[in-house]
DNA sequence: TATATCTCCTGCGGGC
DNA sequence: TGCCCGCAGGAGATAT
């Protein structure tokens, strides 16, 4: 599932395999995969010809391709289970290719993805608090690993809230690029469960989160990401190593590598979460 | 306005 | 063997 690491290793991929090639046909093979371009499939290859890539960017769990000489952005989701390859056009088509572009280099750029959840759009680039980025990424708040990043200020944003922390990570508007996965490793690490109230957390303690968000992130991404299965793999094709390195995260009854006591498993958001019971007691009192 | 819940989607595994 | 159901979860839409 692409967090922020795996998105991260992607871009790489793409800077380093894409940028500086110029795209010559796109093909969309799978509508949904463009139903963020609302002036449809035609309209996005039409307008992806002749563009050359000139930049791979991210911001959390989005990329974007910038493009010249339109000056626009080609944002990519990976959703659930999004890839990016690059492919020898001799190498049949996966499963579930969903849009393929034809470079100049003579390769394909794939976007290949069994649930459907990503996507391709084309987007203007607009200057947000100094950083250019996709006018369909504006809303979305810095990531840990952006320079820019303002610990201070997303603090303030979540003692300010009347939500529980865990939901509180998940929304990209607060803090961008973690999900399911890194929510409960930076938890666990914190000490914190994941339902306790975020404006009854002190200002040091979610510091200290923050601080670990950026830490099992960057981990991750030193290890190439996270990987339960075969859905997240990189330009390359090849997969990421972190799951080794889960403390909190799909270990439900495992000993905690801290205490011992068998992490347990709840429901949250229609989800799973996974904490340790004596590391992470749950507050006394839960909203709702 | 802020927060919570629903929905989309596909493949896999478990139960019957 | 085959069918049904639950699960996985990011993010926009919808409800409260």
């Amino acid at each position: 599932m692409p967090e922020l690491p795996e998105v991260e290793v992607v871009r790489r991929g793409l800077d380093a395999h894409v940028v500086g090639r110029t795209i010559d046909s796109v093909e969309v093979l799978h509508p949904r995969a463009v139903r963020r371009h609302l002036l449809g499939s035609v309209d996005l290859a039409q307008r992806l010809e002749r563009q050359t890539i000139a930049a791979a960017e991210r911001r959390g769990k989005y990329l974007w391709l910038v493009l010249e000489p339109s000056a626009t952005a080609l944002v990519v989701h990976l959703g659930m289970s999004g890839q990016m390859l690059v492919q020898d056009p001799a190498v049949p088509d996966e499963k579930h290719l969903r849009i393929r572009a034809r470079l100049d280099s003579g390769t394909d750029l794939r976007f290949v993805d069994q649930r459907t959840f990503g996507g391709w759009a084309l987007a203007d680039l607009v200057t947000v608090d100094g950083t250019e980025l996709p006018d369909s990424v504006a809303h979305i708040a810095r990531d840990p690993l952006d320079p820019r990043f303002d610990p201070a200020a997303v603090v303030k944003v979540l003692r300010g809230k009347q939500t529980e922390i865990k939901r509180a990570l998940l929304d990209q508007t607060v803090v961008s690029g973690v999900g399911n996965i890194y929510a409960d490793e930076a938890l666990w690490r914190a000490e914190i469960h994941g339902n306790r109230p975020t404006d009854k957390l002190s200002a040091p303690k979610l510091h200290r989160l923050l601080g670990h968000v950026g830490d099992v992130m960057r981990e991750a991404l030193d290890q190439g990401g996270t990987s339960f299965d075969a859905l997240y793999v990189n330009v390359n094709g090849q997969s990421g190593y972190f799951d080794r390195s889960l403390n909190a995260y799909g270990q439900e009854n495992l000993p905690c590598r801290r205490c011992g006591a068998p992490i347990r498993r709840e429901k949250f958001m229609n989800r799973s979460s996974y904490s340790c019971p004596r590391c992470q007691p749950r507050p006394r009192l839960v909203r709702g």
